[in-house]
RNA sequence: GACCCUAUCGUCUAGAGGCCUAGGACAAUACCCUUUCACGGUAUGAACCCGGGUUCGAAUCCCGGUGGGGUCGCCA
C-alpha cells in the first residue's frame, strides 16, 4: 500500500515549490490507488501561524490536491512524541545533555576557526568516560545517540544511491529544554505511526535523512523510500525566497491564472513523459513515475505557464470563465450580470487573452458604458468615418434579425456606399462602441453587443473639438 | 571550510553505448491566414561545461577539474 504525505510548516503561505511537492506526492497516491496524507508540522510555537495554517489549506485547494487522511497537526500529537522520547531513554538511544548554549556557541566558533565541521562533541554521550556531575538548575535537551560507524546508504528515488558516513552525523537534539520535540524528531515518530511508505520531499532535506533513518533503525521502525525533489529557481535563475521572488500559489489566481494551467506547468517542471506538454491531471497521474522526475534544479518559466494558461482558457467552458469574470468585475464595482450576453462576450475573448484578468478586462466595455480615449478618436474618428457611422447607424436600426450575418451585410452595404475598405470604417466602429482600435470580427461585436447598446453608442458620437 | 547533490538550445526537457548530421515545447525571427489585434499554420536560428579514460563506438559509463545548488540551529 503506498502512503505518501506532503508535511508543510505552517510559517507561510503555500508557494510554487511547496505545491509541486504536494503535487508530485498526490500524483504518485493516485497513480498506485495509494493513500495521500497532508500533515502540518507546527511545531516551532514562535512560527506557525493560523492564518499561514489556512493559507496552505487554501491552495490545497485551489489546486484540488485534496488529502485522503487529514490534515494532522503535529502540536497535537505531543503525548505520543514524549511517550517515544521516554522510551528511548529508557533503552539508552537518547540521553540528556547539559551542555548550555552558551558553550554550544563557545565550540562552533573554535570549530569554525580551525575550519572544521560545527557538530556536537558528545560531551554528554554516555560512553566509557564517566560523565560529570549534572550541574544543577539546568533543563537538560535529549540528544540521539548516533551510531558512529559505519555509513547510512539509500535509493534516492529521484537521485539514486546516497551515502553519508555517519562520522559526519552529530548527536542532535531530539527535544528541547522545555520538552518539546524537534523536527528531525516528530517526522520520524510520524511518518513511521502514518505507515508513510514514500516519504517525498525537497531536496534541501537530503542532509536529515541519514539522521531520521538511524532514528528510525533504533526505533526498530521500517525505514520508507525517500525521493528528494530538486529546487525550482524562480524566473532569472536565482534562488526562490520571500524576499526574492516566490509567491502563494493564490497569487496566481488573483493574476488570472486557471488551476489546472498551474498544476500542468508544475507537472511539467522536473518530469517528463517524452514529448508531451499537455496533459490533464488524470493523465499526469496516469503516467506519473520517478524515473522520469528530473535530478537537478529547475529554472521557473512564466512564459510558458502564460502559453499553457491560454491554451486552458481556450477550451475552457465559458460559462464556468464567466463566473471568473463577474467574480473580477465585481472587485472593479462593475456590476457584470448588466451585461445581458456575458457568457457570449467570455465566449468571443477567451481564446485572444492570456489570463483571466485580461480577459475581464476585455469584456469590461460590454458590460458598462465605455469613453474612448481621445487619441484614438482623434486619429480614427474622421469626417469620412463620421458619416459613414451614422449612416451605418441607420442601416442597423432597420436590421430585423440581430444576427452576425445580417449586421456583417449592413456594414458591407455601408462600405460600398461610402467607398471605403473594411477597417476605415471597422476600426472607427471599434473605437466608438468598445473604446479600442482592436477587436474580434465586427460583425460578432455588434451580435455581443445587442442592439441596444449598439444603436446608443453609435447615436452619442463623441462630438470633433471645435 | 566540511559533507551531500547537480551539469543537453536563452528556458523546460527527450535521450538508459550505435536509432543523434541530438528530438519536442516555451520564447525569438520570418512568412502565410486575415476585417484590425489576437488565435492558428509553416519555416529558420539556437545546446551535449572542460580534460582524461573505458569501448570498435560515448550526450549517455568511470575518474578529475570547473561552474551551480543544498546542508552544517534547542527552524522546519
Amino acid at each position: 500500500m503506498i502512503r505518501t504525505r506532503f508535511a508543510p510548516s505552517p510559517t507561510g503561505y503555500l508557494h510554487i515549490g511547496g505545491a509541486r511537492t504536494a503535487l508530485f506526492a498526490w500524483a504518485y497516491a493516485r497513480h498506485h490507488q495509494g493513500t495521500f496524507i497532508l500533515r502540518i508540522e507546527d511545531t516551532d510555537v514562535a512560527r506557525s501561524t493560523p492564518a499561514a495554517v489556512q493559507a496552505i489549506l487554501d491552495g490545497m485547494q485551489w489546486l484540488g490536491l485534496d488529502p485522503d487522511e487529514g490534515p494532522f497537526y503535529q502540536m497535537q500529537r505531543m503525548a505520543r512524541y514524549k511517550e517515544v522520547i521516554a522510551q528511548m531513554l529508557a533503552a539508552g538511544t537518547a540521553y540528556h545533555c547539559y551542555t548550555s548554549r552558551e558553550e554550544l556557541d563557545a565550540l562552533r566558533a573554535e570549530q569554525e576557526a580551525n575550519k572544521q565541521k560545527p557538530r556536537y562533541d558528545g560531551r554528554w554521550r554516555p560512553g566509557d568516560q564517566p560523565l560529570p556531575a549534572p550541574p544543577a538548575g539546568i533543563q537538560p535537551v535529549v540528544r540521539f545517540r548516533n551510531p558512529v560507524d559505519g555509513v547510512v546508504a539509500w535509493d534516492d528515488l529521484v537521485k539514486g544511491r546516497i551515502e553519508i558516513a555517519n562520522a559526519e552525523l552529530d548527536d542532535f537534539i531530539i527535544a528541547r529544554a522545555d520538552g518539546t520535540p524537534t523536527y528531525n524528531f516528530c517526522v520520524v515518530v510520524d511518518d513511521w505511526d502514518m505507515r508513510i511508505s514514500h516519504v517525498i520531499r525537497g531536496d534541501d532535506h537530503v542532509n536529515n535523512t541519514p539522521r531520521q533513518i538511524n532514528v528510525l533503525r533504533a526505533l526498530g521502525a521500517t525505514v520508507p523510500l525517500y525521493g528528494h525533489l530538486p529546487m525550482i529557481l524562480g524566473d532569472d535563475g536565482q534562488k526562490l525566497s520571500k524576499r526574492h521572488g516566490a509567491v502563494s500559489v493564490m497569487q496566481y489566481d488573483t493574476d488570472g491564472y486557471l488551476p489546472e494551467a498551474v498544476l500542468n506547468y508544475l507537472g511539467r517542471l522536473g518530469w517528463s513523459h517524452g514529448d508531451e506538454e499537455i496533459f490533464s491531471l488524470e493523465q499526469f497521474c496516469a503516467w506519473f513515475d520517478f524515473d522520469h522526475v528530473t535530478s537537478s534544479a529547475a529554472q521557473f518559466n512564466t512564459e510558458k505557464l502564460n502559453w499553457l494558461n491560454a491554451h486552458y482558457l481556450k477550451s475552457a467552458d465559458p460559462a464556468r470563465l464567466a463566473g471568473e469574470v463577474r467574480r473580477r468585475l465585481a472587485a472593479q464595482g462593475v456590476d457584470a450580470d448588466a451585461a445581458h450576453a456575458l457568457e457570449k462576450a467570455v465566449a468571443l475573448y477567451q481564446e485572444r487573452v492570456g489570463n483571466l484578468n485580461e480577459l475581464a478586462d476585455a469584456v469590461h466595455p460590454f458590460c458598462v458604458a465605455v469613453e474612448p480615449p481621445t487619441e484614438l478618436l482623434a486619429q480614427h474618428l474622421t469626417p469620412l468615418a463620421r458619416s459613414a457611422l451614422a449612416s451605418l447607424r441607420d442601416t442597423l436600426a432597420g436590421v430585423s434579425d440581430w444576427q452576425a450575418a445580417q449586421l456583417g451585410q449592413a456594414v458591407k452595404q455601408t462600405l460600398t456606399s461610402h467607398s471605403l475598405k473594411m477597417p476605415q470604417l471597422a476600426i472607427p466602429l471599434r473605437v466608438v462602441l468598445l473604446g479600442q482600435a482592436q477587436s474580434p470580427s465586427i460583425d460578432a461585436v455588434l451580435e455581443t453587443l445587442g442592439r441596444e447598446r449598439v444603436l446608443e453608442r453609435l447615436e452619442r458620437l463623441p462630438q470633433p473639438r471645435a
